[in-house]
DNA sequence: GTCATCATGTAAGCCGTTACATGATTGC
DNA sequence: GCAATCATGTAACGGCTTACATGATGAC
């Protein structure tokens, strides 16, 4: 399967420096998804994104983020300027190891979220989709093509198979309940693409306005409801 | 997490003698969960239960033969079980290892099932309530309850997080998402209690007519024995 | 001076995958 | 006799978790 942690540990970097423990706070709370990922793996995956040349600490005396500063700042990893620190900073911490995303982590980012190659469980999808933002109008209505044609795929086979069994009450819940949950991702998709495609129209300018909009039509209704 | 695979193969097995082949094609075709559960992990799986004692090879020749027949792998004994199927059945296909599900691994299952020690997703909850009906109806509702209890701490969490932060158009999207997703979830195991309750208010006689009325199928002589 | 929180890491192991290897039976 | 399907297995590996180990800082 895909790298799915180092795509999100990417795709907060891209936004602004931030260290392990923060990153880790961040994906439980900003995104929801990846909510458990432990230290275990976050620490080896920011080790490992650091020795391929993606991610590089931060040097704490070179700072030069004027924007949003947050909330944590950005720290070092050097005792000296952890010292010096320590008594000018409100919030000095111990040893954070700040990370910083390069110019080929940039490119590995995109390339992991637009990568075609692997099965895609919701999970994975929903992190793409969360850092879509990121991606060529393309690229985006690709992701989502794909997402829909894969659920439409596996409502299909679910419709197939239930004819001929005899389940109980509480198995044909379960695959009615899936049936529906499946049915309502692929509404949803429907009406993601509508944006995506009515803004493609759009002014580039406009796109956020736009891309607020909603409840235009999906262009193809959804079937196999009951 | 819990041994998922293990409970899917000794719930399908309470049911009817199976060998693995025809056990993988019942989990993609009839459960739906658990659909790309390779091989690899299957017959390792299988191996493993019956070294556990969970569940033994059925001898073809002797139907009914109480002697078990702890099939240590002597390949004699099974060349010559092969042959002797090979020509008594008339879907005699290769060296099909059918297994049967033994005492122990019916004590092994419900332990399984109503296992409360392990973070429960929602593949692993879907496939408990699928085999629901070998739980007692305390149990059952204890693992409708838990579950509940677990989907709305999620949804608080995600409230909790998420009214303080911007997110972008998709990043919103998928947290909108989520969010009702888990909301109809949670009126989903709303639904199932409700049935649950008045069905276990309701005289023994009368439970089909009140499950037709909750707009289930009335079902059939399940439970109430393991 | 000790506890909670912040912060980083390592080691062992589980669960599951893909890829590979083998063999039987049926249908053309 | 050859391909497709049925059928069982092994080997290598990958990602993620738990448990463990360490250490700084601030609050009481």
């Amino acid at each position: 399967m895909v790298r799915v942690l180092d795509m999100a540990i990417l795709g907060l970097l891209e936004e602004r420096e931030l260290h392990g423990y923060e990153i880790r706070r961040q994906l439980r709370d900003q995104l929801g998804l990846l909510a458990n990922v432990s230290f275990g793996s976050l620490y080896p995956a920011l080790n490992r994104l650091e020795k391929a040349g993606a991610v590089e600490a931060v040097d704490a005396s070179a700072e030069s983020a004027t924007v949003v500063t947050p909330a944590t700042g950005s720290l070092s990893g050097e005792w000296a300027a952890l010292r010096a620190r320590r008594h000018s900073s409100p919030r000095g911490r111990r040893s954070r190891k700040v990370f910083r995303i390069t110019p080929s982590g940039r490119q590995l980012f995109v390339e992991l979220l637009a990568d075609q190659g692997s099965a895609e469980d919701a999970r994975s999808f929903g992190l793409r989709l969360a850092f879509a933002r990121y991606l060529a109008p393309g690229a985006r209505l690709a992701l989502l093509e794909r997402r829909r044609a894969q659920l439409v795929q596996r409502l299909d086979e679910i419709a197939h198979a239930k004819n001929d069994n005899e389940l109980d009450v509480y198995a044909r819940s379960v695959v009615e309940h899936t049936t529906e949950s499946v049915a309502q991702d692929i509404a949803w998709l429907d009406r993601l693409l509508a944006t995506e495609r009515s803004d493609g129209q759009a002014s580039t300018q406009e796109r956020s306005t736009v891309a607020v909009r909603q409840g235009l039509e999906p262009r193809r209704a959804v079937q196999t409801e009951h």
